[in-house]
RNA sequence: GGGUUCGUGGUCUAGCUGGUUAUGACGCGGCCCUUACAAGGCCGAGGUCGGCGGUUCAAAACCGCCCGAACCCA
């Protein structure tokens, strides 16, 4: 009997009247919340024989919590309530990423002061403080929603065993040959003077000069005579002139056709570049002909590596000329910007200046225009296995499965390698120093792991290639996405047993998650480097199933942002509402869309709240106290009630299956329509009758059963309403939120009969309101043509019926309402409706 | 500029492996205080399923184009 639906146990009877009174979300809901926490509700049981884990991506502090973490948040809390529920304990454990270049900002922005400012280390000690203020209070806050997680298993992507997971991953990927160090082109900030990723760049639109400057022709490609000495190039760049290594003309332009493979003069500086044909030139802006220096856009990054140009630095590190811009070294770009079109005025190179505007390349940060610098970084190979990367993602299940193209298409316009080093303050540290004399790498020993370079020795004396006793360390540090992509092996205690000489988990069950939890904007990075990474290090998808949420909109269906000022914190709507019924509100979408803020959709859940409470005081007035409640076999109980139970399982299959798809609005959605349609509308209708005058023991069982299986599907919607419901009736001492899903009993019943005497009830309803009558208004009559088997009693006694006849047969005549005295024919309703002529 | 996703009553949605009268909620109108609940019950109005074309006996659903929105990548 174990795995049927919820019926009444043997429990000590809990007090008549347990429930009484309106329901006070706001006294209740913070009680619970503390209770949970408290006692530990949520804790993970590592010996348990099955086992749910959610691996979560850690939220990056940087500020406050918002509508879209709340709703995130929620649900993965109803995967986590669900799966605690039906397969026994769940690992569900919170993190916060906080060593990267966010939690940096959000520390200048909170103090008042800048990085440079300050030593390396006390600056990252003020990280660490203003990010602890802010975990706390994002603690609190995670807690008053509601969720689930395990507070025994928190973690911070800054602590020293991240950094020591975070430092294995790098030593292993190298040791794989999956890492390597490069002089390179990168993203740029000169005012951070870091590298940054293409994730950190936003696009700004400003207003530049777009100058056309003339260039000499030495020579055309087929050796024609030109007809004029010059080309015009158009730029809002001059002060890159110096950097210029190649002039591109597009294969189907046919005017300047004669130029390609010729040479040309760059006015000022003098240098003869090469003229070359590619299908990246932009033909409708300017003349067609575009310069192309090292480095003025990725356009440009492109051609250098497509055809093997020149190198030529005019820019350095903070943004000023270097001594290759001959008069203008040490000028800012800005100063050498004005400076040359000046002279190349002056030198009459210069044919026009107008006004443009365009798009440029910001770092979000700054607003700072970017540079691209050649510049020595540490990379992680992606291209070389594409393909294979791609295979790992088809390998998870994705929720939904279109969000899978997206990772698809990520890889496909996959044209860089991952750049994992960033020159920044607050980071987690590359483990290895640099040999003085001939640059030899001198890697950390794992057991020695973290390090930091900066305070701490390298594992050897002397350098094992040179013999050189001096080192230099690595100063940069990881980007962010090198650690919180390894938060799968973290939860599982990935780590180097030096005695075994591999690597070991200290809870290898929790290595692959089940489930990964996340928002789509993440998709292409987060996701992907999680996959890649975890792959690269345990050959295993790091995921079984990937849920995909969507972003919460203003009511006018807008993204919230703080410019246009359409942010609703979530304080504001929790003082308004209940957390139940913003809970509520969350599982009303189809996961993976974008859905908006919608008061209404609160206030629903709210009356839903008013209504299983109220009907649970119904429940609890008509019943005796629980351990009175006899158990009733399936054959001896009553028709109706049977049919009660037989409806219920369907809903117990119906829900878990959704719960299993993570389809939470249909869910939410067939709960509610059969907990407030069936039950309360009719079924509680029909018992309040059956139970008026005394105890009926089939009834009580059926509407106890019912009753206690509500509450658990509701419960990982309904956490609080639900635990304060259960308690106060069924169970004073273990909470709903640890006890087991519901399964359907098995019973059988007439489903068609009872559907049709359902409908039997609503056209009497509607009888009584078409004629003006109140709902218990007493009828003398009513015949039923149609199939309703034993339903008819209930019905009768429910509409105050003095006598039903029931025929199965179809009626002569259609209709027929005789006489004044309350007299009542009603036609069956027509059922089994043809399908169509096919 | 390239790509992905989406477009269903006033609002938010279900349906989308083609087949009765297109689902539900919110909002709106009317009636009803029936001893759990008026934050309730019952009834009702409201839709050319973004537009045009195609496939088919049959299209909200499948195909093409167009319009519009959002996101990702340039």
């Amino acid at each position: 009997m174990s795995d049927t639906q919820d019926q009444p146990t043997d429990e000590p009877p809990a007090e008549q009247n347990a429930i009484d009174g309106e329901y006070d979300p706001s006294t209740v809901e913070p009680e619970w919340q503390e209770q949970w926490v408290t006692e530990e509700t949520y804790a993970y049981d590592g010996d348990a024989d099955t086992r749910y884990t959610i691996d979560t991506p850690p939220p990056t502090v940087s500020g406050n919590l918002h509508m879209g973490h709340l709703y995130q948040f929620t649900l993965q809390d109803f995967v986590a309530r669900y799966r605690r529920m039906s397969e026994g304990t769940v690992f569900f454990p919170f993190g916060y990423d906080d060593n990267g270049i966010a939690s940096e900002r959000l520390t200048e922005r909170e103090l008042d002061i800048n990085h440079s400012e300050y030593p390396r280390r006390e600056f990252q000690e003020k990280c660490r403080d203003v990010c602890d203020t802010y975990e706390a209070e994002f603690t609190t806050d995670i807690q008053s929603l509601a969720i689930s997680v395990d507070w025994d298993h928190t973690y911070k992507t800054i602590e020293p065993r991240v950094q020591r997971i975070s430092q294995l991953s790098f030593l292993d990927l190298y040791e794989q040959g999956r890492e390597y160090r490069k002089r390179a082109p990168t993203i740029w900030c000169p005012d951070c003077e870091t590298a940054i990723s293409q994730v950190e760049q936003e696009d700004l639109d400003k207003h530049t000069k777009f100058n056309d400057i003339a260039f000499e022709i030495v020579e055309t490609g087929d050796g024609s005579e030109p007809e004029s000495d010059t080309f015009t190039i158009s730029t809002t760049r001059p002060e890159l002139l110096p950097a210029c290594v190649s002039v591109f003309v597009h294969p189907e332009d046919d005017e300047n056709q004669h130029l390609v493979g010729g040479t040309a003069r760059v006015p000022i500086f003098g240098q003869e570049v090469d003229i070359i044909e590619d299908d990246r030139v932009d033909m409708e802006t300017g003349s067609g002909l575009v310069m192309c220096c090292t480095f003025g856009d990725q356009n440009d990054i492109e051609w250098y590596q497509a055809h093997d140009l020149d190198l030529r630095i005019a820019i350095d590190e903070s943004g000023t000329m270097t001594d290759l811009a001959g008069d203008y070294e040490g000028m800012t770009t800005k100063e050498a910007r004005e400076a040359i079109i000046e002279d190349l005025d002056e030198e009459g190179s210069l044919l026009e200046s107008r006004d443009h505007e365009h798009t440029v390349q910001v770092h979000e940060r700054c607003d700072v225009e970017v540079e691209y610098l050649v510049t020595e970084q540490w990379y992680v190979k992606l291209l070389d296995k594409k393909e294979e990367y791609l295979e790992a993602g088809r390998e998870m299940d994705w929720f939904p499965e279109k969000m899978f193209t997206r990772y698809k298409h990520w890889i496909d316009g996959l044209e860089w390698d991952w750049c994992i080093s960033r020159q920044r303050d607050s980071g987690i540290p590359f483990p290895l120093w640099y040999c003085e004399d001939c640059g030899e790498e001198i890697f950390a020993n794992r057991e020695d792991l973290p390090v930091d370079p900066l305070a701490d020795e390298p594992p050897v004396d002397a350098c094992p290639e040179c013999g050189c006793e001096t080192f230099t360390p690595e100063e940069d540090v990881f980007d962010t996405w090198a650690t919180s992509s390894l938060t799968p092996l973290v939860n599982a205690g990935w780590d180097w047993d030096a005695d075994a000489g591999e690597f070991s988990y200290e809870r290898p069950e929790l290595y692959p998650a089940n489930l990964r939890p996340q928002g789509h904007d993440i998709i292409s990075f987060w996701l992907f480097h999680t996959v890649i990474k975890c792959y690269e290090h345990t050959g295993e998808v790091p995921f079984d199933h990937v849920m995909i949420n969507g972003m919460v909109l203003d009511e006018n269906r807008e993204a919230m942002s703080k410019s246009k000022g359409n942010v609703i914190p979530p304080e504001e709507v929790l003082q308004k509402f209940p957390v139940d019924a913003a809970r509520y509100w969350a599982a009303g979408t189809s996961i993976g869309d974008d859905f908006p803020y919608r008061e209404g959709d609160l206030e629903a859940g709210e009356r839903l709240l008013q209504k299983l409470w109220n009907a649970s005081r119904l429940v609890d007035q008509l019943t005796p106290s629980t351990g009175a409640v006899e158990h009733v076999e399936e054959d001896d109980l009553a028709e109706i009630d049977r049919w009660l139970l037989a409806e219920l399982d369907e809903t117990v299959a119906n829900i878990t299956e959704r719960f299993d798809n993570y389809e939470f609005s249909k869910a939410r959605m067939e709960l509610r329509s059969f907990f407030w349609s069936t039950f309360c509308d009719d079924y509680l209708e029909i018992a309040k009758q059956r139970l008026d005058d005394g105890g009926n023991a089939s009834t009580e069982f059926a509407l106890v059963t019912a009753h206690r299986t509500f509450l658990k599907l509701f419960a990982p919607l309904l956490p609080h309403i639900t635990e304060e419901i259960w308690t106060r009736i069924y169970d004073e001492q273990a909470s709903i939120h640890t006890s087991a899903w519901p399964a359907p009993g098995g019973y059988e019943a007439d489903l068609d009969a009872g559907e049709t005497a359902m409908e039997v009830i609503s056209a009497l309803r509607r009888y009584k309101t078409d004629n003006g009558l109140p709902l218990n208004a007493e009828l003398d009559r009513v015949e039923i043509y149609g199939h309703v088997g034993e339903f008819a009693g209930p019905v009768a006694e429910v509409m105050h019926v003095g006598s039903i006849d029931a025929f199965d047969e179809e009626p002569d005549i259609t209709t027929e309402i005789s006489g004044v005295d309350l007299d009542y024919s009603l036609v069956g309703p027509e059922f089994g409706s043809e399908v169509g002529d096919f």
